[in-house]
DNA sequence: TACTCATATATACAAGTGTATAATAAATGC
DNA sequence: GCATTTATTATACACTTGTATATATGAGTA
């Protein structure tokens, strides 16, 4: 398929507030996630989905995409985007009130898993475009993570100083939690509760001897 | 699409060695295997090949694919459970060889990253398709890291009552190693040679971290 | 009113898809 | 030879896809 578009206006994340002339725009970029949204479940990621079945689900035509993305895998990267920053607040709200009960560890994991069965499928798409799609694509979600593991190290360092010890390279630790429980949290995804609560546990229980590693590390050395 | 298929004779993995009357079959699975791994790449998925697209590799007609897989999916399951045989062969075979120089840790980490770069794309199956694609699928490669556990976990009990200690819930221990460095080595995919040193070498912290974690966790109790 | 824009839709096309149906090809046993 | 059985291919169909092109719609401005 060899096939060129038509020149696009460049589309920007912020739309203009001046007003000319011309029709006035009745779809917007929301519209077109929300129907995306719509769309992903266990079986679909972001990846399967095609131009025409979004504009269908949005209620729009197809062309009509085209004015507010150059294409799907831009679409993509905005639905990462989102998710991420949607799920950040989420964890990070999740580590700061500190657990009435249970550990920081085990709260937070709780919410993590919690954000599975939420209606936006904000923790799926991270969960799973992180290992499809184009290049670009999966650097959206590698950046996602990035900062999940960014925040996690200040709070690493801010929580073990505050417990009078330290942590091994405090980067290497909080990726390494941060992987694992996004990679439990994608086996989760095909569990039903009681097999996802033995996971919850088997995940804190990991989280827990990284922690101890990373604190008998630092005191070692 | 409502389709439905004529009844396709049984496909076992053991062609039956007894011949009877009829044509010669000269198209088999791995004609057809083959032509598949030579179509996955970085940027393509066992999920997106179409079954013509294969066929058309395989020089066959596209209806001949049915008589020896049933659909797409039962061939992405062939790859996925070829890719976890022979990779668990190589590594397994990379613990058992005790380092003659570096750790057991860091020689199996250097292993399972040079499979990045072999010319069979068995770890990038195992890597990518974890998370994409209908449920069996999906199974297909947790059933394949779950023998990557098993084995892992027998060795570091072994390894471990041999240097007069023992590891805190191994299960759970070589759980979190395995899913680990899966991790690690799907963000590997994307880096050239130089970021992919510093990716091992985080690696074998991490790992280390974990064995640290679990021996101490254990004493503890 | 008419002109000029930005926006949205309609229509159309070439290409690709999975698969049902029918025909062909090669091997066996009579 | 012929019938039978299996393997493979050829053809055809209904359907989806991305997108080029053209047209319609609504707003501001002259």
């Amino acid at each position: 398929m060899t096939y060129k578009m038509d020149a696009v206006t460049a589309v920007s994340e912020s739309t203009p507030i001046t007003r000319g002339p011309g029709r006035r725009p009745e779809i917007d970029r929301e519209r077109i996630v929300q129907a995306a949204l719509k769309l992903l479940g266990p079986d679909r990621s972001v990846a399967t989905l095609s131009l025409r079945e979004i504009a269908r689900e949005a209620g729009i035509a197809p062309n009509s995409f085209y004015r507010h993305f150059h294409n799907v895998d831009e679409l993509a990267v905005a639905l990462i985007e989102r998710a991420g920053r949607s799920l950040r607040v989420i964890i990070g709200a999740a580590r700061q009130r500190v657990g009435q009960q249970g550990s920081v560890i085990q709260s937070s994991v709780e919410v993590f898993l919690e954000q599975l069965d939420a209606q936006d499928k904000f923790l799926h798409i991270l969960l799973r475009e992180g290992c499809v799609g184009s290049r670009e694509f999966r650097h959206a979600v590698e950046r996602q993570l990035c900062f999940f593991e960014e925040e996690l190290k200040t709070d690493l360092i801010r929580l073990s100083a505050a417990a009078g010890g330290r942590v091994h390279r405090p980067e290497a630790t909080a990726r390494a939690m941060t992987r694992l429980v996004f990679a439990m949290g994608t086996r989760a995804l095909d569990m039903g509760p009681e097999h996802r609560r033995e996971l919850a546990e088997e995940t804190v229980c990991m989280l827990r001897m990284i922690m101890v590693g990373a604190l008998a590390t630092a005191s070692a050395n």
